[in-house]
DNA sequence: AAGTGGTCTAGACCACTTC
DNA sequence: AAGTGGTCTAGACCACTTT
């Protein structure tokens, strides 16, 4: 927690200065040169510093005039978001191949007879079902299917031996959504509940869809949280 | 886009060999002298390459071994929410000052006589009813109520006067809820219906609550979306 | 002992902005 | 012209890890 190097010292002189408001947003803080000599080091000791701040969105560099403070960001937030959240139980109901059909074939943007592989899941929370999960992608022909996909039915750990992990991304879609009769009888709620329904859509490459899934939360159990960050702004 | 720097060249190279997997997870990548040399540079330009890479979540030192590649991480997730989104009117309810009762002081951790600013707003998409939103904060004696608030109903801007900007955050759930019956007419849609339901807390300091907010969206507009963002995991 | 990353120096030159 | 940030050098010494 001490500011043993002398970087460490400037960066934390500097953000507790910014957060209690002595520099405020569009403000100029001290420039490089001035903190070199306050501090009786170097140039480069002082911009390590300010990468710092800068890093946390705290400042940002123009050239020719200053460091500039940043108004804070309340509008992004984080949200964690575990495909098998721990001290959940699961349940397989189905693991098939089947044709995609209409709606599916729009979100994986493949022909209605593309064939598919769903899994099907039930989560469970001390016992009780928490959510019904659902996973559909490409059946590719000649795949040793369900022992792999049991392993790790995980969106998107599925993918990362098909697909360079690093250009997978995931899109989430958090909505309410009027549950089929097969969710509801799973989740033992009544037909036709309005349920807490998360789309997610697994992209590689060129924004193509590779994986689709849809998650149910039961009544008592959905609730998804989120924390907000704030980042630079550029 | 091109790389005119040699820190940006460094960088580049190893970002998309890690990219491709030539450097899978918890491999080693080559040290920042091989780098120097390699590039023809000083440590300090391959150190300053490496760090942006740190940065982003690619890799990460270790004192006296290396630098070694991550696994991506995929439950993190950014969520953008805007008190009140582009393209949305507005229309006030209600504001008032009344006494906090038995759930909202639960959340502003206050007591129930405490009295609380309310402010109740209908949004609009294309001039259809699209979410009906409430915020609560304490009610600070002498403040000059209405006026202000008026101006700038948003969480958290409200409180950037009385507290600190940089040590206020906010913490946000969302899920289903039965709607109170003034929420449905408010909307129009049927009396006692499930609806996307947000709730958000504003905190300062000490995680001292100062203000608490809830929106429920209609039918057919409660959607968020999330997309996946790979940062690194210490 | 040799290799690794971590901190730091005292310069240099360039590009941008302001006066 | 003077001040600002942006890039880069060629060293130094320290702390940690492996052989």
């Amino acid at each position: 927690m001490e500011s043993n190097y002398v970087y460490q010292t400037i960066a934390n002189d500097l953000r507790s200065a910014i957060t209690i408001g002595k520099y405020g947003p569009d403000e100029i803080i001290p420039s490089e040169n001035t903190l070199a000599s306050r501090y009786h080091t170097s140039r480069v000791t002082v911009r390590k510093a300010l990468l710092i701040l800068e890093n946390e969105g705290l400042i940002r560099p123009q050239h020719g005039k200053g460091y500039f403070v940043l108004s804070p960001e309340y509008r992004s937030f984080q949200l964690d978001f575990y495909d098998k959240p721990a001290g959940t139980g699961t349940r397989y109901l189905e693991i098939n191949v089947l044709p995609a059909g209409p709606d599916l074939s729009g979100y994986l943007e493949v022909a209605e007879d593309t064939m598919l592989v769903v899994i099907r899941r039930l989560l469970f929370e001390r016992d009780i079902p928490s959510a019904y999960d659902e996973k559909f992608f490409p059946y590719v022909k000649g795949e040793p299917l369900i022992e792999r996909e049991l392993h790790y039915a995980e969106f998107p750990d599925v993918f990362t031996d098909q697909y360079v992990p690093r250009k997978i991304w995931t899109n989430m879609e958090i909505r309410t959504g009027e549950a089929p009769d097969a969710v509801c009888t799973a989740l033992g709620c009544p037909q036709g509940e309005t349920l807490l329904l998360v789309r997610r859509t697994v992209l590689a490459d060129e924004n193509t869809p590779i994986g689709f899934g849809r998650r149910w939360y039961a009544p008592d159990f959905g609730v998804l949280t989120a924390v907000s960050n704030f980042r630079s702004h550029y």
